[in-house]
RNA sequence: GUGAGCGUAGCUCAGUUGGUUAGAGUAUCAGGUUGUGGCCCUGAGGGUCAUGGGUUCAAUCCCCAUCGCUCACC
């Protein structure tokens, strides 16, 4: 049974600090885990990932690992950690956000969904029992448990019938999860997915479906797939008043920094999101005075570091004219320098956030970060 | 030197049997990206259609000359 230790609770807001120990070590809430789909976080080396970005828990992808290098290869690597020489904790997503998202040809079934590779078209059959066994392949610290992710807009019917299916998977990925056990000697866990769509009585029953199965964590899942902001915030908050105090709170593909910080104040523990490692690919930085798009040709003769506040490596060291050079070169450092450089800046937007929930000014905190960086970028489109 | 072909956006090239405001790819510039394909999507700027003359109501297109490039032959 996995715990969160509740430290500090915010007096004003649903905010609050805490910890988690895994077979593979503790992991510190509110976190960000970066994406690490294919057994790596693109672009990044693991020496980075530990000392610079400080990583406490990586996230990686059912479905990928799956297709490649398959299951065969990842027992005779010993699972995961060892095959990617990470030693910290690893949670894998199921794979039922790529089946929705990445597969043309897809049948949903009761007992799962049928679905074609998008790398080779081959044909695939997804249960929840099988997810269990795969991600016992992988090794991971926390599984997640197979769920259908709705998009947006999603009618009611349809929202309702889809929560219905994943909490019935839920329960067949709890069995499978207690009639299986972990391949390489270290515990693992198991998370169940919230759904809903943005229907309130829908997440009620879908969260109360979950909770009787006791895992050992939830997820709000089906957010930040093109509803506005507010009716995300607003189903966050509503969602996380029937999720259990000792269990970690995982908001699932979020977000923008401000997203993040809107979540933490209404409860949430953890995050991913494909944003900071994404956008750095595509020269989007995010800094302490906002976003600079480093490939503009402003930045060709500006020997400033990316952000003067910040103590990454790439800030330490490299300027913006020199990151625009390598953008606008194609170079592959230009890639991992800015990847770099977006995830410290998200682990460190969590761990200052944990600071100031335990100094008891989240609130004010949180205000004055997104004023700062959000007046910043309104300016920067009007220029 | 002789013959042939070609000169259209920064680059590589379409195109018009002579007819509104000359297009594409790429590059440049600027946006976007929420449980990841370095992908992708959107928008913008950019042309004396080699130069000069002629024919015509109208020429980037037809004719002449000049310049430049390429190939073949001597």
């Amino acid at each position: 049974m996995l715990n969160l230790h509740v430290l500090t609770k915010d007096k004003n807001c649903k905010a609050r600090t805490g910890y988690f120990e895994t077979a593979h070590g503790k992991v510190e809430t509110p976190i960000f885990m970066p994406v690490g789909t294919q057994g790596t976080v693109k672009a990044v080396n693991k020496d980075y990932l530990e000392k610079d970005i400080q990583a406490q828990i990586v996230l990686s992808n059912t479905y990928h690992l799956y297709l490649r290098p398959g299951t065969d290869v990842l027992n005779e690597a010993g699972g995961l950690h060892e095959f990617m020489n990470w030693q910290k904790p690893i949670l894998t997503d199921s794979g039922g956000y790529q089946v929705f998202s990445l597969s043309e040809l897809r049948k949903l079934k009761f007992d799962g969904v049928e679905f074609r590779s998008h790398l080779d078209g081959s044909k695939h059959f997804f249960t929840p029992s099988k997810v269990i066994d795969i991600q016992r392949s992988i090794g991971s610290d926390i599984m997640m448990a197979l769920d259908e992710c709705t998009p947006y807009p999603c009618d009611y019917d349809y929202a309702n019938n889809s929560t219905k299916l994943t909490s019935s998977w839920a329960i067949l990925n709890k069995d499978a999860f207690e009639n299986s056990s972990p391949l390489y000697g270290h515990n693992q866990f198991l998370f169940g997915i919230i759904q809903g769509s943005v229907y309130k009585d829908l997440r009620e029953k879908s969260a109360k479906d979950l909770l009787a199965l006791d895992f050992d964590g939830y997820a709000i899942g089906g957010l930040a797939v093109g509803e506005p902001a507010e009716i995300m915030y607003e189903m966050i908050n509503f969602t996380t008043d029937f999720m259990p105090e000792d269990r970690p709170r995982y908001l699932m593909g979020v977000g923008r920094p401000e997203n993040i910080l809107e979540a933490i104040e209404r409860g949430v523990d953890m995050f991913d999101c494909v944003m900071p490692t994404r956008n750095a690919r595509n020269a989007y930085l995010f800094t302490s005075g906002g976003i600079l798009s480093m490939r503009n040709a402003k930045y060709k003769n500006d020997f400033n570091p990316v952000d003067a506040n910040c103590d990454c490596f790439t800030c330490k060291n490299f300027s913006r004219a020199y990151l625009r050079h390598l953008f606008i070169a194609k170079e592959i450092l230009a890639l991992e320098l800015s990847s770099i450089h977006n995830l410290h800046y998200y682990l460190k937007l969590v761990e200052q956030a944990r600071e100031h929930i335990k100094q008891g000014d989240f609130q004010n905190w949180k205000s004055e970060i997104i004023t700062k960086t959000t007046i910043n970028n309104n300016y920067k489109s009007e220029a």
